[in-house]
DNA sequence: TTGAAAGCGTTACCAT
DNA sequence: ATGGTAACGCTTTCAA
């Protein structure tokens, strides 16, 4: 019956899988498609304006492994998951961190890569990954100390950004980065202002450069006191509700319990909060708490209750700064390295918050 | 100087970029050096050692979107993030599944791919993901009622799991679920049992299938004591800490308030928490307050203590199990449909518990 | 056991 | 303004 339907109907496809076909239904070149639809200057405006029409009646998409492979562009971001053999180091704030950038991908027209890579042979991996062409750029996540991803990563030529810092490298980079250092800083002042004297510090995993640089701002407001640190109250591990527990308990045990803590996440203030109140205890009268989570700005969250936490949105907006940089280098890639240090603001209502009320001494 | 460098040193290159670079430096035909490396049983096992070593030594590694152009498979599953116009939707949850299906990936190879879709034009959305090639399966997230996305994917023929139900759909499809009915109408049951007659429910948005469900639940559990239910106490929306305050402030402020809250999320229940202490009530006292996480099982997170929270790993088991259904049919397309439905598990300890403590009546 | 050559679906260069 | 054709880097027949 329908004999011939190809030369007669050529427009009465179904459709289009790839440009061939649809340039066939067209009745024009592949070329001619192709810029057509991706916004060459030199095709008539009527002709573009009857492709686009046809590539959507025939749900045309086109391919973007081929693409990729013809421009060289995969208009994809890497973000790799650091996994050490221990522990799996998943990352409380990763979910709104991813949700920022990916937000800021979508509106470049860019997809997120998640990959995770074993630090044994971390080396290799990125290699691979880059080589891999599944990318245009890469965020390196949790740098540590003189963290070796850096220059390798500038040795592959890749663009990348880094959240956070890595101390001990000379080089320059593109990162961003909270001032870690100054708002422990800030805060340790801030509970010895309320006359604590047995600040104790939970922070994160020591071999995180965020981590070391809190301690050192906890450090030097403590020295510049003239107190001296007490290792007993100093705890360091995986940011975990359980470790906030642990540490809480067993430091409320001692003989010398700690009258204020400062605490590197929201999720191990939980288990601060939990092992103060098993005690019998109350948050901000016997006891004072200061979250830090990785954030921009601390703020109160409702007009009448002051409250020392992250903001969801704050760690979106990180997510968002560092992928809108990234972006800019993919699409300019000989701009020189830059970076942005983000101030974090402690804002203090009242002193009448659940957690941080009592002045001591 | 170096003329001819090609024919003499020829194995003596310091990077092969692709395949033919390698082949010349071996020798060998691109052919031979690709079915060595993809463990290809014709070749010769002196060969294979050869070209491993070389390929190793050259730092080739291959080009994943030739690869998959080739071979029509990306390696790669996409996971899709839903946008509405008006919020956001970050799930909570979302870093802990993430970590846990990616670490599945990575087990075969696979890599991640974030895309977010705006509801609107979702259709055309999938349509382009698929057809884009950029991914060999789906996992569909956060299913509503009567999801379209489900035929949708199936006319597609893209191997899809659900994490999650979507009541009303009579086709077969893969899924991976909790029983949220059941969990909720045994909690509902737990308080009744204590004595509570004003429950409320803090719900996630409706319009998603779990929130109905637990709705389900709830009700059931009310109706099958003969108690009518106070739509004064039922609210529904986004499960943030904000909503879980705001609404349980609202509640307290009333002429009959509840005193017990079902809160859908950890998060949303923080905010009960704040509402209840703000008013200078007790947790566990004078209201009681039952968390449920979408979760496998609810546990208590240490021997004394018995707390109604998701844990972190579990939800992460709940990203795993999904990835590993997808990868099994990824693989043989031609399996049927399957599913699991994970029983939730309510741990009770003492009832001295913090959140859960007060008999009533 | 090895190799030559034809795809895979695009884009980009060079004509016209 | 439009078309032919050669890349892009790999896998996979088909031959030898």
């Amino acid at each position: 019956m329908s004999f011939n339907s190809d030369a007669r109907g050529s427009n009465r496809l179904q459709n289009a899988k790839n440009l061939k076909q649809l340039a066939e239904a067209l009745g024009l070149s592949q070329t001619t498609v192709s810029r057509a639809l991706n916004g060459y200057p030199e095709v008539k405006e009527a002709t573009r304006l009857r492709v686009r029409e046809t590539a959507r009646r025939l749900n045309y998409s086109p391919n973007a492994r081929a693409q990729g492979l013809a421009t060289g562009r995969a208009m994809a971001i890497g973000h790799v998951i650091p996994v050490w053999s221990e522990h799996e180091m998943t990352n409380p704030i990763f979910g709104d961190f991813v949700a920022g950038a990916s937000s800021c991908y979508s509106k470049h027209g860019y997809d997120m890569v998640l990959t995770r890579i074993e630090v044994d042979d971390e080396e290799n991996a990125y290699r691979q990954l880059v080589f891999s062409g599944r990318i245009d750029g890469i965020i390196v996540q949790g740098p540590r100390l003189r963290d070796s991803r850096i220059s390798l990563l500038k040795s592959l030529g890749v663009p990348f950004v880094v959240h956070g810092r890595s101390s001990g490298i000379e080089d320059n980079y593109n990162w961003v980065d909270v001032n870690n250092k100054r708002s422990f800083k800030r805060a340790t002042e801030l509970l010895l202002d309320l006359g604590h004297r047995r600040i104790a510090l939970l922070n994160g995993l020591e071999y995180l450069d965020f981590a070391l640089r809190r301690r050192d701002g906890y450090m030097e407001a403590l020295s510049e006191r003239g107190i001296e640190p007490d290792l007993e109250l100093m705890r360091s591990a995986e940011m975990t509700e359980h470790f906030g527990h642990r540490e809480t308990r067993a430091m409320l045990q001692g003989t010398d319990p700690p009258t204020a803590v400062l605490a590197s996440s929201k999720l191990s203030a939980m288990g601060v909060r939990r092992a103060i109140e098993e005690r019998g205890l109350t948050m901000g009268h016997d006891v004072s708490v200061v979250t830090h989570d990785d954030v921009i700005s601390y703020l109160a969250d409702t007009d009448d209750v002051p409250v020392f936490t992250a903001t969801r949105s704050s760690v979106r907006d990180a997510g968002r700064l560092v992928a809108e940089m990234l972006m800019t280098i993919v699409k300019k890639p000989d701009v020189r390295p830059r970076n942005a240090l983000l101030e974090t603001e402690l804002v203090v209502g009242q002193s009448t918050g659940p957690c941080l009320s009592r002045r001591l001494g």
